[in-house]
DNA sequence: CTTGTGACGTTATACTGTTGCAACATTCGC
DNA sequence: GCGAATGTTGCAACAGTATAACGTCACAAG
């Protein structure tokens, strides 16, 4: 994420955060921001090193908890399929997002399809579901990775 | 997984893997079986408690090498939002299968949902990505579940 | 025969995530 | 202000998930 979007991206969580009247406490936020300046998804231990370096003596929990936090307020991702998490570049918008992960490269992308939104919601309405948290991560191969190697 | 399916599954299993000159195991067989003989996803720790009974001392290997083997042959599916693995009831089909998971009652079912792999795709294709691996997990409630709880 | 390959045993360890409790802070009603 | 209720954090231990490393064995190809 390029710095100027950072700082606006941690702006809105602070704004959303103060509508919901919920706190983004100095933790919560390093974390975000620890998310957004990372280029790759980051796992929960990988944060709790970085945080090293801005808190004084960060335990699992602390960064777990910071998560819990943040995944609540739809302000990051969890990539199951990695175990890591992403900040999320537009956390006004729905929670139905996808995801594209090259195993090559690690490069992970975003993205917002309608077609897939319809079409998921169509096929749980078909079977009576009602899905609360939809989980789309496509793993492959990135276009540069590929034209990498023909 | 009725017996009668649990026992074509694994004949088609056997003959798949006789096609492909691979091979399929007493202990590979063995978790195979246990995960069609249950009616929800086991975890890989399960599957061992359960592998006590079928083959001597059964390490955390011995149960995750049968699984990376199922899971190549497309015998089995992951979870990745759950931890936990179930038994393929089409090992034939695509291997583009989503799964409704039941929060409440942990009811897993897997729809090959045509539409959804054809947005999916073309999600892909409009990226330049090449899946190789589509994780499509809808996690929410499932009708009974929902009747029960207005 | 011997050599290469795949499957398996065994031990240990790495990685991921949670529980439980005490201390502290913040907010809100009074 | 004061106190209770609620939410946040520190801390220690632990539970759950997955892999590394290395040796052995069986079997089939050369």
């Amino acid at each position: 994420m390029g710095k100027t979007t950072i700082t606006a991206v941690l702006k809105r969580a602070e704004r959303l955060c103060n509508e919901r009247s919920v706190r983004l406490t100095a933790r919560r936020k390093a974390v975000l921001r620890l998310l957004c300046e990372s280029d790759r998804p980051l796992g929960a231990y990988e944060l709790l090193e970085q945080m090293r370096g801005v808190i004084k003596n960060p335990a699992p929990p602390t960064v777990y908890r910071a998560l819990d936090f943040l995944l609540a307020q739809g302000l990051v991702h969890k990539l199951e399929s990695l175990h890591a998490f992403v900040g999320c570049a537009h956390p006004e918008h729905s929670h139905a997002s996808q995801f594209l992960i090259c195993s090559d490269c690690g490069e992970v992308s975003e993205v917002e399809d309608p077609a897939i939104a319809r079409s998921l919601q169509a096929a749980g309405k078909a079977a009576g579901f009602q899905t609360k948290r939809p989980v789309v991560e496509l793993l492959g191969t990135c276009a540069q990775c590929a034209d990498k190697q023909p």
